[in-house]
DNA sequence: GTCTATAAAATGATAGAC
DNA sequence: GTCTATCATTTTATAGAC
């Protein structure tokens, strides 16, 4: 038995999740390989399954852990703002700011949204559905103020997550092919992708 | 030796083509298995081999097919329109259309920028960075005429790329989180997606 | 071109000592 | 909790007959 104050069995399973969480976001679930994140936890292939009994439950634990984190940091950031308009671009930055602070995390849940969207639908990883739900929710009321354009809020919905995720995911190619000054710096690139969600949604006036 | 009329060595390479593309689809490059392909394809694993001597052949093969098939049907979408603007649309409508026309191609695509964005980016696929290119020169086009809205080019093709690939590959999720009419029948779910991105672009008004 | 047979390596997982 | 030893399976790929 350990204690609930500096639990080296809760290190250790901490440590094994953020490894797990890298080599899922490198190879993908069939191209891991718990002999790998094993040795570089400093441990051997049976013990790692000593802590997580399966690959499957490993893998599991590592989705469920990215959804928590990442419902949590959206929905903090909608403890400040008031007015809807600035409570939906609060939620963005919030999400731009987390892609960027986890980037493994990200590419876990791009795949996991490509090789398993069943389980997604399904809202196996409750966190996930929740953050969805709460973007939605913004969305239909910044429309209500008059601060979004009409139209279905699901397309909208759509729209935001998928130009900032493919915004994050794309920018090594698209610094390779244009040589602008704009994707050099992560930041400035960010900082456009979130400004054309924004023009689209109608939260900024456009430029004429 | 045979000849290039109704030749049934090249059938059976376009068979297992097609095969390789649906199981790199659905399973990710360590996923597939090429005993499996080469099953369905009526054969044996070393049949397979004989036709693409390795499992990275084979998969690069698959890539070069999908893109040179993309770039073609994209590209013969501009021989109609005159207008910068429309020109812009018709190349977004062939590239929904060629989206739904293949998904198991487009599903592949999705997965490499994920697993192998080096790749993409040093643009060993010519065929896509020529897609790629295409589609950027059309956005400095129509910005020319005053069709679509000042700003960076690269970002708006990162918003419109995006905001498409994902309202195609996500729509079974939100399909189960949010049940509205709009969802169920895939053509107007993508339709709202092209509308949501030429608003952004700024290619049609805004309803009020 | 297709097959059988087989190699060579890696993988996820279990048994059991300490 | 961690280890060694091992299993059972699967995978890509080769050798060589037909």
């Amino acid at each position: 038995m350990s204690t609930i104050f500096s639990d080296r069995g809760a290190d250790r399973r901490r440590a094994i999740l953020d490894l797990a969480e890298q080599h899922f976001a490198r190879f993908g679930y069939h191209g891991a390989a718990l002999s790998a994140i094993a040795r570089e936890a400093g441990l051997r292939n049976p013990s790692l399954l000593h802590h997580f009994p399966s690959k499957s439950k490993l893998y599991l634990a590592v989705l469920e852990d990215i959804a928590t984190d990442l419902e949590a940091r959206t929905a903090a950031a909608l403890s400040g703002p008031q007015r809807p308009g600035a409570r939906l671009s609060a939620f963005i930055a919030a999400n731009v700011a987390w892609m960027r602070a986890r980037p493994h995390a990200f590419r876990v849940i791009q795949r996991e949204l490509l090789d398993n969207s069943e389980r997604v639908a399904q809202a196996q990883i409750l966190p996930l559905s929740r953050f969805v739900r709460a973007l939605e929710a913004l969305i239909v009321e910044a429309q209500h103020a008059g601060e979004v354009a009409a139209g279905p809020p699901a397309a909208k919905l759509s729209l935001v997550l998928g130009a900032l995720a493919y915004a994050q995911a794309v920018r090594p190619t698209l610094a390779q092919m244009f040589a602008t000054a704009l994707l050099c710096d992560e930041t400035t690139w960010m900082a456009a992708a979130v400004r054309e969600v924004e023009m689209a949604l109608g939260l900024v006036r456009r430029r004429r």
